[in-house]
DNA sequence: TGATACATGCAAATAAGTTGCAGTTATGAT
DNA sequence: ATCATAACTGCAACTTATTTGCATGTATCA
């Protein structure tokens, strides 16, 4: 794990579980964004068993640490990764076999302000997915 | 409802039930995407009672058809708003009250052909939210 | 007006995510 | 080292969103 996660956990109180540690390599190990249930299951394959609860209540944490980011591809459930240490992207998912891979761009850099004109909110984040079919599925 | 939805429900083999109407005239007259739950208060209220399934069914059909689209905001639920006979557009929801208004703008039209050189996966279609304060909330 | 394919309501099931609580453990201070 | 304590975990039960099965009802077209 590298120091700056440790860093913010300790800086949030947080503890370095036998659970958390293993969650944590799962999600740094990941080439995509995954469920909370695959966390579940590759830990158990790890044998590094948490209880899904567990699971849970980590991503939770860790998301609101900024350390992670929550996705939701409209699947019923929501995807997570690792957020900390990464350049900013975003993903495209494919309607046949769901396989997500990440898109290294950001077209919304510059709109922020065009935003904030139009509606008067203050704009402090975006989700942002594309959709469509893979080499395989087309 | 529009004779051009009219028309879709006919060319889809989808009969005009009076649930159905309720639900479209619900959907029509909402400024904003709606949940499912939130449709069967209204029919509720209107009188219009049709049952949370029917409701369900319905949105799965309407989108199949492509009448209507689902919008994630990292809810819980989705939300739903007619697209038929609109233009394509995006939205922003507030994090303090939740409020959702309409940004009638795309900044993704032109790339969706860098995309599929980058990938090699066919686009066709995305999902962009905003998220932030409004002025109330701010 | 009658046949029938499409729709509906109800109850029950499924699935994701959350909460309460009692027991466990990492951590920092002694 | 060991101890006190706040943080953490597992389990069971719960909540909430959404789906499914099935028997009954109804819009539509001939």
């Amino acid at each position: 794990m590298p120091n700056s996660i440790r860093d913010s956990l300790k800086a949030g109180g947080k503890k370095l579980t036998r659970a958390r540690i293993a969650i944590l390599a799962v999600l740094e190990q990941s080439h995509f964004p995954i469920t909370a249930a695959e966390i579940h299951a590759r830990l158990i394959k790890a044998r590094a068993g948490a209880d899904l609860v567990t699971v849970y209540r980590n991503l939770a944490m860790l998301q609101g640490l900024g350390l992670l980011s929550a996705i939701g591809f409209h699947e019923g459930q929501m995807r997570y990764e690792v957020c900390h240490g990464r350049a900013h992207h975003h993903h495209i998912q494919c309607r046949g076999c769901g396989k997500i891979i990440d898109l290294m761009l950001c077209p919304l850099q510059n709109l922020t302000k065009r935003i904030e004109e139009q509606t008067q909110f203050s704009v402090d984040g975006h989700a942002l997915e594309f959709f469509g079919w893979c080499p395989q599925c087309r």
